[in-house]
RNA sequence: GCCCCCAUCGUCUAGCGGCCUAGGACAUCACCCUUUCAAGGUGACGGCACGGGUUCGAAUCCCGUUGGGGGUGCCA
Protein backbone atom coordinates (compact mmCIF):
# COMPACT_ATOMS: atom_id res chain seq x y z
CA UNK A 1 0.00 0.00 0.00
CA UNK A 2 1.45 3.14 -0.97
CA UNK A 3 0.94 6.00 1.10
CA UNK A 4 -1.78 8.59 -0.13
CA UNK A 5 -0.62 12.46 -1.81
CA UNK A 6 -2.22 15.10 -1.57
CA UNK A 7 -2.08 18.47 -3.72
CA UNK A 8 -2.75 21.98 -3.18
CA UNK A 9 -1.90 23.73 -6.85
CA UNK A 10 -2.84 27.76 -6.25
CA UNK A 11 -1.60 29.65 -9.56
CA UNK A 12 1.07 32.27 -9.10
CA UNK A 13 -1.28 35.48 -8.28
CA UNK A 14 0.10 37.68 -5.73
CA UNK A 15 -1.64 36.78 -3.32
CA UNK A 16 -2.94 33.74 -1.03
CA UNK A 17 -6.76 32.82 -1.50
CA UNK A 18 -8.87 32.51 1.10
CA UNK A 19 -10.93 29.97 -0.43
CA UNK A 20 -7.29 27.59 -0.97
CA UNK A 21 -6.26 28.28 2.32
CA UNK A 22 -9.80 26.00 3.35
CA UNK A 23 -8.58 23.62 0.69
CA UNK A 24 -5.13 23.59 1.66
CA UNK A 25 -6.36 22.67 5.31
CA UNK A 26 -8.48 20.25 4.13
CA UNK A 27 -5.80 18.69 2.58
CA UNK A 28 -3.37 18.83 5.15
CA UNK A 29 -5.76 17.43 7.75
CA UNK A 30 -5.99 14.15 5.48
CA UNK A 31 -2.17 13.93 4.47
CA UNK A 32 -0.66 14.21 8.39
CA UNK A 33 -3.24 11.98 9.40
CA UNK A 34 -3.02 9.40 7.01
CA UNK A 35 0.87 9.75 7.02
CA UNK A 36 0.62 10.89 3.46
CA UNK A 37 2.46 13.67 1.80
CA UNK A 38 0.95 17.16 1.07
CA UNK A 39 2.18 18.35 -2.68
CA UNK A 40 2.62 22.39 -3.05
CA UNK A 41 2.19 22.92 -6.98
CA UNK A 42 2.40 26.59 -8.46
CA UNK A 43 0.20 26.37 -11.45
CA UNK A 44 0.73 28.19 -14.16
CA UNK A 45 2.06 26.82 -17.57
CA UNK A 46 3.48 30.05 -18.66
CA UNK A 47 6.73 30.72 -16.33
CA UNK A 48 6.76 34.71 -17.47
CA UNK A 49 4.05 34.61 -14.94
CA UNK A 50 5.87 33.40 -12.19
CA UNK A 51 7.56 35.43 -10.09
CA UNK A 52 9.61 34.16 -6.75
CA UNK A 53 8.22 36.35 -4.49
CA UNK A 54 4.89 35.38 -5.50
CA UNK A 55 5.74 31.74 -4.34
CA UNK A 56 7.33 32.99 -1.32
CA UNK A 57 4.47 34.38 -0.50
CA UNK A 58 2.53 31.33 -0.72
CA UNK A 59 4.74 29.28 1.42
CA UNK A 60 4.36 31.93 3.78
CA UNK A 61 0.75 31.83 4.21
CA UNK A 62 0.78 28.64 4.80
CA UNK A 63 3.43 28.68 7.53
CA UNK A 64 1.32 31.23 8.76
CA UNK A 65 -1.91 28.92 8.90
CA UNK A 66 0.06 25.93 10.19
CA UNK A 67 1.14 24.19 7.04
CA UNK A 68 5.15 24.37 7.45
CA UNK A 69 7.48 24.21 4.09
CA UNK A 70 9.97 21.75 6.68
CA UNK A 71 7.45 19.44 7.82
CA UNK A 72 7.74 15.48 6.61
CA UNK A 73 4.66 15.72 5.28
CA UNK A 74 5.19 18.57 2.93
CA UNK A 75 6.93 18.30 -0.34
CA UNK A 76 7.41 21.13 -2.58
CA UNK A 77 7.14 23.66 -3.90
CA UNK A 78 7.11 22.14 -8.00
CA UNK A 79 6.49 24.64 -10.84
CA UNK A 80 4.49 23.71 -13.45
CA UNK A 81 6.38 25.81 -15.95
CA UNK A 82 9.32 23.76 -15.58
CA UNK A 83 7.32 20.75 -16.61
CA UNK A 84 6.79 22.13 -20.06
CA UNK A 85 8.51 20.03 -21.62
CA UNK A 86 7.54 16.87 -20.08
CA UNK A 87 3.56 17.73 -20.88
CA UNK A 88 4.25 18.35 -24.44
CA UNK A 89 6.16 14.95 -25.01
CA UNK A 90 3.08 13.12 -22.78
CA UNK A 91 0.85 14.81 -25.10
CA UNK A 92 2.18 13.26 -28.51
CA UNK A 93 2.07 10.44 -27.26
CA UNK A 94 -1.56 10.14 -27.60
CA UNK A 95 -1.55 11.09 -31.05
CA UNK A 96 0.30 7.20 -31.64
CA UNK A 97 -2.33 5.45 -29.30
CA UNK A 98 -5.27 7.47 -31.04
CA UNK A 99 -6.58 9.48 -28.42
CA UNK A 100 -5.74 12.84 -29.77
CA UNK A 101 -5.06 14.64 -33.33
CA UNK A 102 -3.22 17.78 -34.89
CA UNK A 103 -6.24 20.16 -36.06
CA UNK A 104 -5.19 23.62 -37.80
CA UNK A 105 -9.04 25.66 -37.16
CA UNK A 106 -8.71 29.11 -35.67
CA UNK A 107 -11.19 30.02 -33.06
CA UNK A 108 -12.47 32.48 -35.95
CA UNK A 109 -12.19 29.19 -38.49
CA UNK A 110 -14.55 27.66 -36.02
CA UNK A 111 -16.82 30.54 -35.37
CA UNK A 112 -17.37 31.06 -38.84
CA UNK A 113 -18.56 27.05 -39.61
CA UNK A 114 -20.63 27.33 -36.75
CA UNK A 115 -22.50 30.18 -38.00
CA UNK A 116 -22.50 28.47 -41.43
CA UNK A 117 -23.78 25.72 -40.49
CA UNK A 118 -26.19 26.84 -37.36
CA UNK A 119 -24.44 24.64 -34.82
CA UNK A 120 -22.53 25.42 -31.56
CA UNK A 121 -18.73 24.54 -30.52
CA UNK A 122 -16.50 22.55 -32.31
CA UNK A 123 -17.46 19.14 -33.24
CA UNK A 124 -14.86 17.12 -33.75
CA UNK A 125 -14.28 18.91 -37.32
CA UNK A 126 -10.63 17.66 -37.82
CA UNK A 127 -10.94 14.10 -36.30
CA UNK A 128 -10.49 12.18 -39.15
CA UNK A 129 -8.41 14.48 -41.32
CA UNK A 130 -5.17 12.79 -40.22
CA UNK A 131 -3.38 16.35 -40.32
CA UNK A 132 0.48 15.98 -39.18
CA UNK A 133 1.96 17.88 -36.69
CA UNK A 134 2.75 21.31 -37.95
CA UNK A 135 2.84 25.44 -37.22
CA UNK A 136 -0.32 26.92 -35.95
CA UNK A 137 -1.91 23.12 -35.90
CA UNK A 138 -3.35 22.80 -32.21
CA UNK A 139 -3.47 18.79 -30.82
CA UNK A 140 -6.69 18.15 -29.97
CA UNK A 141 -8.34 14.94 -27.45
CA UNK A 142 -10.54 12.95 -29.09
CA UNK A 143 -13.02 12.48 -26.46
CA UNK A 144 -14.42 9.05 -26.78
CA UNK A 145 -17.78 7.94 -26.82
CA UNK A 146 -20.17 6.45 -24.10
CA UNK A 147 -20.09 8.56 -20.46
CA UNK A 148 -18.06 9.33 -17.79
CA UNK A 149 -18.38 8.49 -14.22
CA UNK A 150 -16.83 10.54 -11.72
CA UNK A 151 -16.62 8.80 -8.05
CA UNK A 152 -16.62 12.00 -6.02
CA UNK A 153 -16.08 11.64 -2.19
CA UNK A 154 -18.09 14.61 -1.21
CA UNK A 155 -20.63 14.76 -4.14
CA UNK A 156 -21.04 10.85 -5.12
CA UNK A 157 -20.93 9.79 -8.00
CA UNK A 158 -21.68 12.37 -11.24
CA UNK A 159 -22.05 10.51 -14.63
CA UNK A 160 -21.39 13.09 -18.04
CA UNK A 161 -21.95 12.44 -21.25
CA UNK A 162 -19.53 12.21 -23.41
CA UNK A 163 -21.10 13.57 -26.59
CA UNK A 164 -21.50 16.93 -24.25
CA UNK A 165 -17.56 17.79 -24.38
CA UNK A 166 -15.98 18.92 -26.99
CA UNK A 167 -12.43 17.81 -28.37
CA UNK A 168 -10.45 20.13 -26.18
CA UNK A 169 -7.27 21.53 -27.21
CA UNK A 170 -4.43 19.98 -25.11
CA UNK A 171 -1.44 21.55 -27.09
CA UNK A 172 -1.54 25.19 -28.56
CA UNK A 173 -1.22 25.82 -32.20
CA UNK A 174 2.21 27.67 -30.71
CA UNK A 175 3.21 23.88 -28.85
CA UNK A 176 2.20 25.26 -25.63
CA UNK A 177 0.06 23.06 -23.59
CA UNK A 178 -2.90 23.68 -21.72
CA UNK A 179 -3.49 24.21 -18.14
CA UNK A 180 -5.73 20.84 -18.22
CA UNK A 181 -3.16 18.63 -19.91
CA UNK A 182 -0.18 19.76 -17.61
CA UNK A 183 -2.22 19.37 -14.57
CA UNK A 184 -3.26 15.90 -15.48
CA UNK A 185 0.37 15.15 -16.53
CA UNK A 186 1.83 16.72 -13.10
CA UNK A 187 -0.80 15.02 -10.94
CA UNK A 188 0.40 11.52 -12.76
CA UNK A 189 4.05 12.36 -12.27
CA UNK A 190 3.87 13.34 -8.87
CA UNK A 191 1.51 10.25 -8.50
CA UNK A 192 -1.26 12.23 -6.50
CA UNK A 193 -3.73 10.11 -5.28
CA UNK A 194 -6.26 12.35 -3.93
CA UNK A 195 -7.49 15.22 -5.37
CA UNK A 196 -9.53 17.92 -2.97
CA UNK A 197 -10.19 21.22 -4.68
CA UNK A 198 -13.15 23.84 -5.00
CA UNK A 199 -16.56 22.57 -6.62
CA UNK A 200 -16.05 24.82 -9.75
CA UNK A 201 -13.47 22.23 -10.94
CA UNK A 202 -16.40 19.22 -11.01
CA UNK A 203 -17.79 20.19 -14.89
CA UNK A 204 -14.31 19.38 -15.83
CA UNK A 205 -13.10 16.85 -14.31
CA UNK A 206 -14.45 14.26 -16.87
CA UNK A 207 -12.23 15.75 -18.81
CA UNK A 208 -9.28 15.29 -16.39
CA UNK A 209 -10.45 11.69 -15.96
CA UNK A 210 -10.27 10.67 -19.36
CA UNK A 211 -6.78 11.81 -20.13
CA UNK A 212 -6.37 9.84 -16.81
CA UNK A 213 -7.81 6.86 -18.22
CA UNK A 214 -5.68 7.80 -22.07
CA UNK A 215 -2.55 7.85 -19.86
CA UNK A 216 -3.69 4.44 -18.55
CA UNK A 217 -4.11 5.50 -15.20
CA UNK A 218 -6.63 4.96 -12.65
CA UNK A 219 -8.03 8.19 -11.79
CA UNK A 220 -7.48 9.61 -8.45
CA UNK A 221 -10.17 10.24 -5.64
CA UNK A 222 -12.18 13.39 -6.80
CA UNK A 223 -13.30 15.45 -3.50
CA UNK A 224 -14.77 18.38 -5.03
CA UNK A 225 -15.27 21.07 -1.71
CA UNK A 226 -18.61 23.64 -1.76
CA UNK A 227 -17.55 27.37 -2.72
CA UNK A 228 -16.72 29.57 -0.54
CA UNK A 229 -19.06 32.64 -1.70
CA UNK A 230 -19.68 36.11 -0.38
CA UNK A 231 -22.76 38.06 0.99
CA UNK A 232 -24.79 37.86 -2.63
CA UNK A 233 -23.60 34.14 -2.93
CA UNK A 234 -21.42 34.47 -5.72
CA UNK A 235 -18.00 32.78 -5.51
CA UNK A 236 -15.74 35.26 -3.36
CA UNK A 237 -13.28 37.11 -6.05
CA UNK A 238 -10.42 39.49 -5.64
CA UNK A 239 -12.22 42.15 -7.02
CA UNK A 240 -15.37 42.18 -5.15
CA UNK A 241 -14.38 40.47 -1.81
CA UNK A 242 -11.41 40.58 0.78
CA UNK A 243 -9.80 37.36 -0.22
CA UNK A 244 -6.19 37.77 0.81
CA UNK A 245 -4.98 35.99 3.44
CA UNK A 246 -2.60 38.38 4.28
CA UNK A 247 -5.09 41.06 4.96
CA UNK A 248 -6.52 39.10 7.55
CA UNK A 249 -2.85 39.08 9.56
CA UNK A 250 -2.31 42.49 8.72
CA UNK A 251 -5.53 42.97 10.55
CA UNK A 252 -4.65 41.07 13.57
CA UNK A 253 -6.89 37.58 13.12
CA UNK A 254 -5.09 34.58 15.13
CA UNK A 255 -4.15 31.76 12.44
CA UNK A 256 -5.54 29.61 15.09
CA UNK A 257 -8.70 31.53 15.02
CA UNK A 258 -8.72 31.63 11.01
CA UNK A 259 -7.74 28.10 10.94
CA UNK A 260 -10.33 26.95 13.33
CA UNK A 261 -12.94 29.43 11.28
CA UNK A 262 -11.79 28.27 7.59
CA UNK A 263 -12.47 24.34 9.16
CA UNK A 264 -16.04 25.08 9.78
CA UNK A 265 -16.88 26.24 6.22
CA UNK A 266 -18.43 23.13 5.14
CA UNK A 267 -17.78 21.03 7.93
CA UNK A 268 -18.90 20.65 11.38
CA UNK A 269 -15.97 19.83 14.26
CA UNK A 270 -18.01 16.60 15.88
CA UNK A 271 -19.82 17.79 19.32
CA UNK A 272 -21.71 21.40 19.48
CA UNK A 273 -18.43 22.86 20.12
CA UNK A 274 -17.20 24.82 17.34
CA UNK A 275 -14.01 26.25 18.93
CA UNK A 276 -11.23 23.40 18.51
CA UNK A 277 -7.93 23.06 18.87
CA UNK A 278 -6.07 21.95 15.29
CA UNK A 279 -5.40 18.57 16.70
CA UNK A 280 -8.66 17.99 18.01
CA UNK A 281 -9.92 18.74 14.20
CA UNK A 282 -6.68 16.87 11.99
CA UNK A 283 -7.63 13.57 13.64
CA UNK A 284 -11.54 13.82 13.26
CA UNK A 285 -11.51 15.68 9.39
CA UNK A 286 -13.38 13.11 6.87
CA UNK A 287 -13.87 13.99 3.23
CA UNK A 288 -17.26 12.06 3.53
CA UNK A 289 -18.58 14.53 6.56
CA UNK A 290 -17.92 17.37 3.94
CA UNK A 291 -20.63 19.75 3.25
CA UNK A 292 -22.33 19.98 -0.44
CA UNK A 293 -23.53 23.89 -0.62
CA UNK A 294 -21.61 26.75 -0.78
CA UNK A 295 -20.86 28.81 2.16
CA UNK A 296 -20.63 32.63 2.88
CA UNK A 297 -17.47 33.59 4.23
CA UNK A 298 -18.62 35.36 7.73
CA UNK A 299 -16.62 38.33 8.88
CA UNK A 300 -18.71 38.68 11.85
CA UNK A 301 -18.06 35.12 12.63
CA UNK A 302 -14.61 35.23 11.97
CA UNK A 303 -13.80 37.76 14.45
CA UNK A 304 -16.07 36.46 17.48
CA UNK A 305 -14.07 33.57 16.92
CA UNK A 306 -10.61 35.59 16.83
CA UNK A 307 -12.21 37.35 20.19
CA UNK A 308 -12.77 33.77 21.88
CA UNK A 309 -8.35 33.21 20.59
CA UNK A 310 -7.30 36.72 22.16
CA UNK A 311 -9.30 35.91 25.57
CA UNK A 312 -7.69 33.15 25.86
CA UNK A 313 -4.02 34.04 25.67
CA UNK A 314 -2.06 34.70 28.57
CA UNK A 315 -1.04 38.92 28.58
CA UNK A 316 2.66 36.82 27.51
CA UNK A 317 1.05 35.71 25.04
CA UNK A 318 -0.68 38.70 23.97
CA UNK A 319 1.72 40.82 24.15
CA UNK A 320 4.04 39.25 22.14
CA UNK A 321 1.33 39.03 19.32
CA UNK A 322 0.13 42.32 19.34
CA UNK A 323 3.94 43.82 19.12
CA UNK A 324 3.66 44.08 14.94
CA UNK A 325 1.09 46.80 16.12
CA UNK A 326 2.48 48.07 19.18
CA UNK A 327 6.05 49.08 17.46
CA UNK A 328 4.60 49.45 13.69
CA UNK A 329 4.52 52.38 11.57
CA UNK A 330 0.98 53.00 13.10
CA UNK A 331 1.40 52.65 16.39
CA UNK A 332 -0.10 55.56 17.82
CA UNK A 333 2.35 55.91 20.34
CA UNK A 334 6.15 56.62 20.33
CA UNK A 335 7.49 53.15 20.63
CA UNK A 336 10.20 54.22 23.72
CA UNK A 337 6.92 55.57 25.92
CA UNK A 338 5.82 51.88 25.49
CA UNK A 339 6.28 50.03 29.07
CA UNK A 340 5.79 46.49 28.50
CA UNK A 341 5.23 46.20 32.38
CA UNK A 342 2.27 48.34 32.10
CA UNK A 343 0.92 46.57 28.75
CA UNK A 344 1.00 42.98 30.44
CA UNK A 345 -0.60 44.16 33.87
CA UNK A 346 -3.61 45.70 31.37
CA UNK A 347 -3.14 42.52 29.36
CA UNK A 348 -6.23 40.93 30.83
CA UNK A 349 -8.90 44.39 30.74
CA UNK A 350 -7.47 44.85 26.68
CA UNK A 351 -8.22 41.28 25.68
CA UNK A 352 -12.16 41.39 26.25
CA UNK A 353 -12.36 44.30 24.45
CA UNK A 354 -10.11 43.75 21.38
CA UNK A 355 -11.90 41.17 18.34
CA UNK A 356 -8.55 42.00 16.16
CA UNK A 357 -5.15 42.06 17.32
CA UNK A 358 -4.82 46.06 15.69
CA UNK A 359 -7.44 47.06 17.99
CA UNK A 360 -5.53 46.77 21.02
CA UNK A 361 -3.04 49.64 20.93
CA UNK A 362 -5.75 52.01 20.47
CA UNK A 363 -7.56 50.77 23.94
CA UNK A 364 -4.57 51.75 26.09
CA UNK A 365 -2.94 54.23 24.24
CA UNK A 366 -3.09 57.00 26.70
CA UNK A 367 -1.17 55.41 28.99
CA UNK A 368 1.84 55.72 26.43
CA UNK A 369 1.25 59.37 25.08
CA UNK A 370 2.86 62.03 26.44
CA UNK A 371 -0.59 63.57 25.99
CA UNK A 372 -3.47 62.11 24.45
CA UNK A 373 -5.79 64.27 22.30
CA UNK A 374 -8.63 65.01 24.46
CA UNK A 375 -12.19 64.51 22.60
CA UNK A 376 -13.25 68.09 23.12
CA UNK A 377 -17.41 67.30 22.38
CA UNK A 378 -16.94 64.03 24.96
CA UNK A 379 -15.25 66.67 27.35
CA UNK A 380 -17.77 69.31 26.81
CA UNK A 381 -20.86 67.08 27.33
CA UNK A 382 -18.79 65.08 30.76
CA UNK A 383 -18.44 69.09 31.97
CA UNK A 384 -21.56 70.30 31.07
CA UNK A 385 -23.36 69.28 34.67
CA UNK A 386 -22.00 71.26 37.75
CA UNK A 387 -22.05 68.48 39.59
CA UNK A 388 -19.87 66.69 37.60
CA UNK A 389 -17.24 69.27 37.49
CA UNK A 390 -17.97 69.26 41.67
CA UNK A 391 -16.98 65.97 41.64
CA UNK A 392 -13.66 66.80 39.69
CA UNK A 393 -12.13 68.97 41.80
CA UNK A 394 -13.44 66.54 44.60
CA UNK A 395 -11.36 63.97 43.01
CA UNK A 396 -8.27 65.97 42.13
CA UNK A 397 -8.33 67.31 45.71
CA UNK A 398 -8.84 63.43 47.51
CA UNK A 399 -6.53 61.97 44.99
CA UNK A 400 -3.66 64.45 45.90
CA UNK A 401 -3.98 63.47 49.80
CA UNK A 402 -3.92 59.81 48.63
CA UNK A 403 -1.41 58.06 51.24
CA UNK A 404 -1.13 54.77 48.92
CA UNK A 405 -1.75 55.11 44.90
CA UNK A 406 -4.08 52.04 44.22
CA UNK A 407 -6.83 51.54 42.33
CA UNK A 408 -9.01 50.95 45.83
CA UNK A 409 -7.85 53.63 47.03
CA UNK A 410 -8.37 55.89 43.77
CA UNK A 411 -12.16 54.30 43.61
CA UNK A 412 -13.49 55.38 47.17
CA UNK A 413 -12.35 58.76 46.57
CA UNK A 414 -14.45 58.59 43.69
CA UNK A 415 -17.16 57.00 45.44
CA UNK A 416 -17.49 59.63 48.25
CA UNK A 417 -16.69 62.49 46.03
CA UNK A 418 -19.98 60.98 44.04
CA UNK A 419 -22.02 60.65 47.02
CA UNK A 420 -21.61 64.34 47.92
CA UNK A 421 -22.79 65.87 44.99
CA UNK A 422 -25.36 63.41 44.16
CA UNK A 423 -24.15 61.36 41.62
CA UNK A 424 -24.05 57.81 40.35
CA UNK A 425 -20.82 56.14 40.11
CA UNK A 426 -20.94 55.40 36.23
CA UNK A 427 -21.79 59.25 35.62
CA UNK A 428 -19.34 61.01 38.19
CA UNK A 429 -16.26 58.87 36.05
CA UNK A 430 -16.97 60.98 33.30
CA UNK A 431 -14.99 63.95 33.55
CA UNK A 432 -11.86 62.19 35.48
CA UNK A 433 -12.05 59.21 32.32
CA UNK A 434 -12.18 61.67 29.66
CA UNK A 435 -9.48 64.18 31.38
CA UNK A 436 -6.98 61.33 31.65
CA UNK A 437 -7.71 59.19 28.93
CA UNK A 438 -9.33 61.60 26.29
CA UNK A 439 -12.31 59.33 25.49
CA UNK A 440 -15.40 58.38 27.47
CA UNK A 441 -14.86 54.64 26.91
CA UNK A 442 -12.00 52.55 28.00
CA UNK A 443 -10.69 49.84 30.32
CA UNK A 444 -11.12 50.31 34.28
CA UNK A 445 -10.57 53.35 35.03
CA UNK A 446 -8.89 53.03 38.56
CA UNK A 447 -6.73 50.78 37.64
CA UNK A 448 -5.41 52.63 34.84
CA UNK A 449 -4.94 55.40 36.93
CA UNK A 450 -2.90 53.47 38.95
CA UNK A 451 -0.34 52.17 36.18
CA UNK A 452 -0.27 55.68 35.18
CA UNK A 453 0.92 57.06 38.06
CA UNK A 454 0.06 59.79 40.63
CA UNK A 455 2.00 62.29 38.95
CA UNK A 456 0.96 62.35 35.24
CA UNK A 457 -2.68 61.50 36.38
CA UNK A 458 -2.79 64.70 38.43
CA UNK A 459 -1.17 66.42 35.74
CA UNK A 460 -3.77 65.60 33.28
CA UNK A 461 -6.48 66.38 35.76
CA UNK A 462 -5.27 69.90 36.27
CA UNK A 463 -4.27 70.96 32.50
CA UNK A 464 -7.97 69.71 31.62
CA UNK A 465 -9.74 71.31 35.24
CA UNK A 466 -8.12 74.63 33.72
CA UNK A 467 -10.05 74.98 30.52
CA UNK A 468 -13.36 75.09 32.10
CA UNK A 469 -14.58 78.17 32.05
C1' G B 1 -28.58 27.77 -25.04
C1' C B 2 -26.45 23.19 -23.10
C1' C B 3 -24.18 20.51 -18.93
C1' C B 4 -23.18 19.98 -13.72
C1' C B 5 -23.81 21.05 -8.53
C1' C B 6 -26.68 22.81 -4.42
C1' A B 7 -31.30 23.68 -1.20
C1' U B 8 -32.37 23.04 7.55
C1' C B 9 -33.05 29.74 11.60
C1' G B 10 -30.44 36.28 8.51
C1' U B 11 -25.37 33.39 8.45
C1' C B 12 -22.18 28.77 9.48
C1' U B 13 -23.94 24.17 10.72
C1' A B 14 -25.98 19.20 13.68
C1' G B 15 -29.35 15.79 11.64
C1' C B 16 -27.68 10.35 7.59
C1' G B 17 -36.43 6.97 8.54
C1' G B 18 -38.86 6.90 14.58
C1' C B 19 -34.38 9.83 19.98
C1' C B 20 -36.91 16.37 16.20
C1' U B 21 -42.81 19.94 19.77
C1' A B 22 -35.38 20.20 14.66
C1' G B 23 -29.79 20.91 18.55
C1' G B 24 -25.36 24.33 18.66
C1' A B 25 -22.54 28.75 17.08
C1' C B 26 -22.36 33.93 14.93
C1' A B 27 -25.55 38.09 14.41
C1' U B 28 -29.93 40.67 16.60
C1' C B 29 -32.98 41.97 20.96
C1' A B 30 -34.02 41.88 26.39
C1' C B 31 -32.53 41.25 31.32
C1' C B 32 -28.58 40.36 35.02
C1' C B 33 -23.59 41.67 36.51
C1' U B 34 -20.99 46.42 36.44
C1' U B 35 -16.76 52.58 37.67
C1' U B 36 -17.59 53.72 31.22
C1' C B 37 -17.03 50.26 27.17
C1' A B 38 -16.33 45.39 26.66
C1' A B 39 -16.25 40.43 28.43
C1' G B 40 -19.41 37.01 31.13
C1' G B 41 -24.36 34.92 32.66
C1' U B 42 -29.67 34.11 31.54
C1' G B 43 -33.40 34.30 28.09
C1' A B 44 -36.01 35.73 23.51
C1' C B 45 -36.47 35.95 18.30
C1' G B 46 -35.81 32.79 14.21
C1' G B 47 -35.52 27.40 9.91
C1' C B 48 -36.53 21.90 7.28
C1' A B 49 -38.13 26.38 -0.45
C1' C B 50 -42.77 24.27 -2.81
C1' G B 51 -45.70 20.06 -4.82
C1' G B 52 -46.23 15.00 -5.40
C1' G B 53 -44.98 10.14 -4.03
C1' U B 54 -42.56 5.70 -0.97
C1' U B 55 -43.43 4.22 4.30
C1' C B 56 -47.02 2.37 10.01
C1' G B 57 -43.74 6.77 10.26
C1' A B 58 -39.77 11.76 6.31
C1' A B 59 -35.84 17.42 7.56
C1' U B 60 -33.93 12.62 6.39
C1' C B 61 -35.50 8.16 0.46
C1' C B 62 -37.59 9.00 -4.92
C1' C B 63 -39.73 12.34 -8.79
C1' G B 64 -41.05 17.14 -10.33
C1' U B 65 -41.22 22.56 -9.74
C1' U B 66 -38.95 26.86 -8.18
C1' G B 67 -34.73 29.35 -6.66
C1' G B 68 -29.39 29.93 -6.28
C1' G B 69 -24.46 28.83 -7.91
C1' G B 70 -20.71 26.84 -11.13
C1' G B 71 -18.93 25.22 -15.87
C1' U B 72 -18.96 25.39 -20.98
C1' G B 73 -11.54 29.30 -24.12
C1' C B 74 -5.63 27.72 -28.53
C1' C B 75 -7.30 31.45 -19.61
C1' A B 76 -5.49 29.32 -15.10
Amino acid sequence: MTSPRFRIAPSPTGYFHVGGARTALFNWALARRLGGTFVLRIEDTDAERNRPEWTEGIIEALAWIGIHSDDPHFEGPYFQSEYAEQHVEMARGLVASGHAYYCDMTAADIEERNKAEGTQGYRGWSRDRGLEAGPGRALRFRVPEGTTLVRDKVRGDVEFDNSLIEDFVLLRGNGSPMFLLANVVDDITMRISHVLRAEEHLPNTPKQQMLWEAFGHEPPVWAHLPLLVNDQRKKISKRRDKVALEQYREEGILPEAMVNYLMTLGWAPKGDVEIQPWTQMEADFRLEDVNHSPAFFDLKKLAAFNGEYIRAMSPEQFLEACRPWLFGPDAPFPAERFDERVFLAMAPVIQPRCTMLADAPGVVDFLFLADPVLDAEAWAKAVAVPENVAVLRDCIAGFEGLAAWTADELKSVMESAAATHGLKAGKAQAPVRVAVTGRTVGPPLFESLELLGRDETLRRLRVAEATIG
